[in-house]
RNA sequence: GGGUGCUUAGCUCAGCGGUAGAGCGCUGCCCUUACAAGGCAGAUGUCGGCGGUUCGAUCCCGUCAGCACCCACCA
C-alpha cells in the first residue's frame, strides 16, 4: 500500500533518470515507417553559465505540458533544447571574476581569456540544464554540445559556429550584411557598440544650458550672438553648426552667417533645417554629428563632417582643445560650463527632465560613436517577416501580440551586429594591408581571395542574437539539408515572453524565412512576466526573487535570508531582502514538490500579461496531489487483489453514479483538448481540478463506498471497475501537469485497470468518447445532489453533527441513485420515502419534485426564523421574474428559450414559496 | 507624442449579452474506517465613473479616470 500522504522528494528523483535513460524523451527517426506527425518545440536557449529563474520553470512548464500532451496523442515530439553563449552577459561574468584576483582581460590577452571562459563555461555551464529536469522537462537532450553533456546544442558550438559563418558570408554576398562607419550606441565601460534594443532610455533628473555663440560678419567681426539650448554641453566641443528653422522670421537674416564655437575658436556656419522646432528653446540647436543621432542626419543633410571629440572610453580627445584632453565626459561638461561662466557666454541653467539612454548590461550612459561596424540591411528581410504573418504563417497567441511585432518591423533600423567583445563567433572577415575585406568561411578561403596577400581577421564578434536568430534551423543541422529540417522546421509553436518579440522572435522569423523558405513555427505563444504575489517584478535587490527549486525541495528561513542576501552590495538592498523575507516567508518554504508548482504554473498561465506567483497558491495545489493521492490510496484498498471487471465475461453492472462520473469524464476530456488547443492552460488545470476534486472525490468515491457495502457482486464488481478504470484515465489526462506523481501512481493503478505499459508517458491520452456521455444520468444525478445539498443544509441549520444520525422523509419517488446518495453522504437513521411528509414542525426543503424532510424535535423561533428568511428570498426572486415576464418586449423579442426559461423559474419559485409559508402557518399556529 | 493591456469578493484571477464564479484567506461545526495537506456549512461584490446600443449590459460601443507596460530623434 502506498504512503499515508504524498511526499514528492520520494517519488521525484526516481522517474526522471528512468525516462531519460529509457530514451522516452527522445524524438523518432523522422523516416521510420508509418511516421506520425511531428510535433516540435525550440527552447528558448537560456543562458549558459546561468540558473533557472521563475520566468524560465514556467515558460518550461508550459512547453513540457504541451510536449507531454502531444507525445501521448502520438505525435513525434522534439523539443530541441539548447543553451546560449551569451556574449556580452558571459563575458562581464568572467571579466568580474578577474576583477577579484586584480586582473582584467587584457592582462591576460584575448586567447587566454576566451580559454578561460571556456572553462567556466564547462565548470558551471551544467547548472540550468540540471535544473530543468529537476522540473520534469522531457527535452530531448540529445542533440549533443562539443563536449558531449548531454544539454543540447551550444550556440557556440562547432555545427551552431558553421551556420553562423554560412549565414554571415551568404548575406554578405547578398549585399544584407555591409560594414561601415555610422554612427552607433557605444558602451564606454565595456568598450563596444550595442544595438538600439539593448538600449534602454528613462526619464531622469537633469539639467539644460543656454549658451550664447557670438556671431562672425563677412569681414570677421564680432555681430551680435545667438544661443542654444543643450543638456550635454561638453558636446559643444564637437558642433560643427548651428540649426535654424528655416521658416523661423527670427533668424531669416543669420542662415549662412557664420557663429565662431566658444572655447574653441572655430567658426561654424549656421544653416537651416526643418528638424528645429522654432517653439522649443531658443529656436537654435547646437549641432554635433559626432555625438548626436538626429545632428548626424542633420550634418549628412547639409554635407557637414562629424567631429568625433571623445575617445572610446569617453574622455575627451585630440580633436577637443587642449585643456580638456583626457578628462572623463561629466569632468569635462563641469569644465566647459566653468569656463563658457567665465566668458560670460552661459545665459542660463534650468532643471530640466530628459530621456537618458543607458546600456541595458552596464546602466552606463551610452555614447553615442562614430565607429565601423558591421550592420545587417533590414528593410527586405522586414518585409518577409511582416508578410508570413500577415498570410498567418506565423500566428501570436494571445493575438494583440501581433501589433506589437508588426510595429517594430514597419520601423525598423538596420542591425548592428559586431560588437567589440572576446567572446563570441569572431566575424569571418579579413583584411589586407590597404583595407580591402574578404569574407570567407574560413582563412584559407579568405586567402584566396586575396590572392595570397598578407591578412588580418576582423577582431570583432558578433552579436548573440544574431546566433539566436538562426536557431530554428541551424539546431536541425543546417546548412546540411537533414531529416530533422525536414520534419521538425517548422516548430509547432514557440514558448516566450514578449521581451524578446524583438530580440528574438521577428529576427528568427526573418532568418528563417530567408534561408530556408519555411517559416521558424507556426504559433507564438508570449507568454506572461512572471511576478512575486504584490505584482512587483522580481529583483535581486528588492530580495522578492523566488528560485524554484526552494519552491520543489523546500528551504529553510536562515538558508533562505543567506541566499536572498547574497551578492547584495548595498545596504538598503540587503534590509530590503532581509524585511521581504520576514515578512514573507518567516518558517521559509516547504517542499512544494515539482508537480505543486508546474500545477500552480498551469493554474496561472491565463492571457494576462503579468502572472503574480502566490506562494498560497502553490500549497493549494500541493494539497491537490495530495488529493489525488488519497484517493489512490483509497482505490487501491478496495480494488487490489479484487476482481475489478476485468474479465468481461463475468456480471458488471454499472450504476446511475458510475455512468455519471463515466460521462462527466467525457466532458472533462473533450474540455481539456479543447483548452490545450486553446493554450488555456488555466482551464486546462481548472477542468482537471473540478473533475479530480469536485466530482469524483467529493460525490463519486463517497457513493462508491456505499456500492462497495452493496450485497451485489455485479454492482460491487462495477464499482470497482469504473473507480479504478475512471482514476487511471484521470492520471492520463493530468499527467501533462504532473507528470512525476501520475506515473507514480499510475504504476500501481494500471494493472487493476487492466493496462499494461513501462511508462504512462506512452500511453495515449483519454479521448472524449460522446457516445459514453449520460445526459439522463447527469439529470438524474443533479437532483440527487442538490437532495443531499438540500438535506446537508438542513442538518447544518439544526446544528446537527454529522455523527447525529436521524431519520430522512422525501417525497416524490426517489429514485435509486439519489437513495444511494442520501444514505451515503446525509447519513440518515432510516430513509422513508412518502406521498406526503408526516405533519410535523421539523424544518423541510423544496427541491424540484421532492419535499425532503429530516425529522427531529425543532427549536420553533429559530426555525421559523429560518423559514422567513427563505421565504422573503423567494418574493424577492418572484418579484424580479415578474416584472422580467410582465415586460411585454422581453417576452415578445428574447429567444423563446430564454422566456420559458424564466417561466420554469417562477413557477418553480412560487411553488416553492407557498410550501414555505404553509409550513410558516403551522409553526405560527 | 504614439500604442497596448488592465480595473469583477479581503488577496490573486476566471467569466463576457440572459439567475455574479474559482483558488487562497476568513467564520462556525466535525480527527465520519483515502486524505485535518481533510470534510460539511457560512459570510463577503454600486463587476472603476458617466453616457449610449439592446426587451435585457459585468459582457458590445463611446467617453472619462486610475494602474501597468511598450515604442519614439525634440536640442
Amino acid at each position: 500500500m502506498i504512503d499515508k500522504s504524498f511526499n514528492p522528494a520520494a517519488i521525484e528523483q526516481r522517474w526522471y533518470e528512468r525516462w531519460e535513460s529509457a530514451g522516452y524523451f527522445r524524438h523518432r527517426d523522422p523516416n521510420f515507417p508509418g511516421a506520425t506527425p511531428a510535433y516540435c518545440i525550440q527552447l528558448p536557449p537560456p543562458n549558459v553559465t546561468g540558473t533557472l529563474h521563475m520566468g524560465h520553470a514556467f515558460q518550461q512548464t508550459l512547453m513540457d505540458a504541451l510536449v507531454r500532451y502531444h507525445r501521448m496523442r502520438g505525435y513525434n515530439t522534439n523539443w530541441v533544447v539548447g543553451t546560449d553563449h551569451a556574449g556580452i552577459a558571459t563575458q562581464i561574468v568572467v571579466e568580474r571574476q578577474l576583477e577579484d584576483e586584480g586582473k582584467t582581460r587584457h592582462d591576460l590577452g584575448r586567447e587566454k581569456f576566451v580559454e578561460r571562459v571556456w572553462q567556466w563555461k564547462q565548470q558551471s555551464g551544467s547548472t540550468i540544464t540540471r535544473q530543468m529536469r529537476r522540473l520534469g522537462a522531457s527535452a530531448n537532450w540529445t542533440y549533443a554540445d562539443t563536449e558531449g553533456q548531454r544539454g543540447g546544442y551550444f550556440t557556440m558550438d562547432a555545427r551552431m559556429s558553421r551556420a553562423v559563418v554560412e549565414v554571415f558570408v551568404r548575406l554578405f554576398e547578398q549585399k544584407l550584411i555591409y560594414r561601415g562607419k555610422r554612427l552607433v550606441n557605444w558602451d564606454p565601460v565595456l568598450g563596444t557598440a550595442v544595438s538600439d534594443l539593448e538600449v534602454d532610455s528613462e526619464e531622469e533628473d537633469g539639467s539644460i544650458w543656454t549658451i550664447r555663440y557670438p556671431l562672425q560678419d563677412e569681414e570677421g567681426r564680432h555681430a551680435g550672438s545667438i544661443s542654444v539650448a543643450t543638456v550635454r554641453p561638453e558636446t559643444m566641443l564637437g558642433d560643427v553648426a548651428v540649426a535654424v528653422n528655416p521658416k523661423d522670421s527670427r533668424f531669416v537674416g543669420l542662415v549662412g552667417k557664420k557663429a565662431i564655437l566658444p572655447l574653441t575658436g572655430r567658426t561654424i556656419p549656421i544653416i537651416a533645417d526643418d528638424y528645429v522646432d522654432p517653439e522649443f528653446g531658443t529656436g537654435a540647436v547646437k549641432i554635433t554629428p559626432g555625438h548626436d543621432f538626429n545632428d548626424y542626419q542633420v550634418g549628412r543633410r547639409h554635407g557637414l563632417e562629424p567631429i568625433s571629440v571623445m575617445t572610446l572610453d569617453a574622455r575627451m580627445n585630440e580633436r577637443a582643445p587642449e585643456k580638456y584632453r583626457g578628462l572623463e565626459r561629466f569632468q569635462a561638461r563641469k569644465q566647459v560650463i566653468k569656463d563658457l561662466q567665465e566668458e560670460s557666454l552661459l545665459v542660463s541653467e534650468k532643471p530640466y527632465k530628459l530621456r537618458v539612454p543607458r546600456s541595458g548590461r552596464t546602466g552606463v550612459i551610452v555614447e553615442p560613436m562614430l565607429t565601423d561596424q558591421w550592420f545587417v540591411a533590414m528593410e527586405s528581410l522586414a518585409r518577409k517577416g511582416l508578410e508570413v504573418v500577415a498570410k498567418g504563417g506565423v500566428s501570436f497567441v494571445p493575438e494583440h501580440w501581433t501589433k506589437v511585432y508588426n510595429e517594430w518591423l514597419e520601423n525598423i533600423q538596420d542591425w548592428c551586429i559586431s560588437r567589440q567583445l572576446w567572446w563570441g563567433h569572431q566575424i569571418p572577415a579579413w583584411y589586407d594591408q590597404d583595407g580591402n575585406v574578404y569574407v570567407a568561411r574560413t582563412e584559407q578561403e579568405a586567402r584566396e581571395k586575396a590572392n595570397g596577400k598578407p591578412l588580418t581577421r576582423d577582431p570583432d564578434v558578433l552579436d548573440t542574437w544574431f546566433s539566436s536568430a538562426l536557431v530554428p534551423f541551424s539546431s536541425l543541422g543546417w546548412p546540411e539539408q537533414t531529416k530533422d529540417q525536414e520534419a521538425f522546421l517548422p516548430s509547432s509553436v514557440l514558448v516566450t515572453g514578449f521581451d524578446i518579440i524583438f530580440f528574438w522572435v521577428a529576427r528568427m522569423v526573418m532568418m528563417t524565412t530567408h534561408f530556408t523558405g519555411k517559416v521558424p513555427f507556426r504559433h507564438v505563444y508570449i507568454n506572461a512576466i512572471v511576478r512575486d504575489a504584490e505584482g512587483e517584478k522580481m529583483s535581486k535587490s528588492k530580495g522578492n526573487t523566488l528560485d524554484p527549486l526552494d519552491l520543489i525541495d523546500g528551504i529553510d528561513f536562515d538558508s533562505l535570508l543567506k541566499k536572498s542576501v547574497a551578492g547584495l552590495l548595498r545596504r538598503e538592498h540587503k534590509e530590503k531582502a532581509e524585511k521581504y523575507a520576514r515578512s514573507h516567508f518567516p518558517n521559509g518554504i516547504p517542499a512544494f514538490g515539482a508537480d505543486a508548482l508546474r500545477f500552480t504554473f498551469a493554474s496561472l498561465a491565463t492571457f494576462a500579461r503579468t502572472l503574480n506567483f502566490d506562494l498560497n497558491r502553490c500549497e493549494g495545489y500541493r494539497n491537490f496531489c495530495n488529493k489525488l493521492w488519497n484517493a489512490t490510496r483509497f482505490v487501491l484498498m478496495n480494488t487490489e487483489g479484487k476482481d475489478c471487471g476485468q474479465d468481461e465475461s463475468r456480471p458488471a453492472s454499472l450504476s446511475t453514479w458510475d455512468r455519471w462520473i463515466v460521462s462527466r469524464l467525457q466532458k472533462t476530456e473533450a474540455e481539456v483538448e479543447q483548452r490545450f488547443a486553446e493554450y488555456r492552460f488555466d482551464n486546462v488545470a481548472g477542468a482537471i481540478y473540478r473533475f479530480v476534486w469536485d466530482e469524483y472525490c467529493d460525490w463519486y468515491v463517497e457513493v462508491a463506498k456505499r456500492q462497495l457495502q452493496d450485497p451485489d457482486e455485479a454492482m460491487q464488481r462495477g464499482t470497482r471497475r469504473t473507480l479504478v478504470r475512471v482514476l487511471e484515465t484521470a492520471l492520463r489526462l493530468a499527467h501533462p501537469i504532473i507528470p512525476f506523481i501520475t506515473e507514480e501512481l499510475w504504476q500501481k493503478v494500471a494493472p487493476p485497470a487492466g493496462k499494461k505499459g513501462d511508462t504512462i508517458m506512452l500511453q495515449p491520452y483519454p479521448k472524449s468518447q460522446p457516445e459514453k456521455i449520460d445526459e439522463a444520468a447527469e439529470r438524474e444525478i443533479a437532483t440527487a445532489m442538490a437532495v443531499v445539498n438540500a438535506a446537508r443544509n438542513l442538518k447544518a441549520e439544526m446544528r446537527l453533527t454529522p455523527q447525529q444520525r436521524v431519520p430522512f422523509y422525501i417525497t416524490g419517488k426517489p429514485g435509486g441513485a439519489l437513495l444511494a446518495a442520501v444514505e451515503a453522504l446525509v447519513r440518515p437513521s432510516v430513509i422513508h420515502p412518502a406521498d406526503e411528509l408526516p405533519s410535523s414542525e421539523s424544518p423541510f426543503a423544496v427541491v424540484d419534485a421532492h419535499r425532503i424532510m429530516l425529522h427531529v424535535e425543532v427549536d420553533r423561533a429559530a426555525e421559523r426564523e429560518r423559514l422567513s428568511k427563505e421565504s422573503a428570498r423567494l418574493e424577492g426572486e418572484i418579484v424580479k421574474a415578474k416584472a422580467k415576464l410582465g415586460n411585454t418586449s422581453f417576452v415578445e423579442r428574447a429567444p423563446a428559450k430564454v422566456v420559458e426559461q424564466e417561466r420554469a423559474r417562477l413557477a418553480r419559485f412560487e411553488s416553492t414559496l407557498a410550501k414555505v409559508r404553509q409550513q410558516l402557518e403551522k409553526l405560527g399556529a
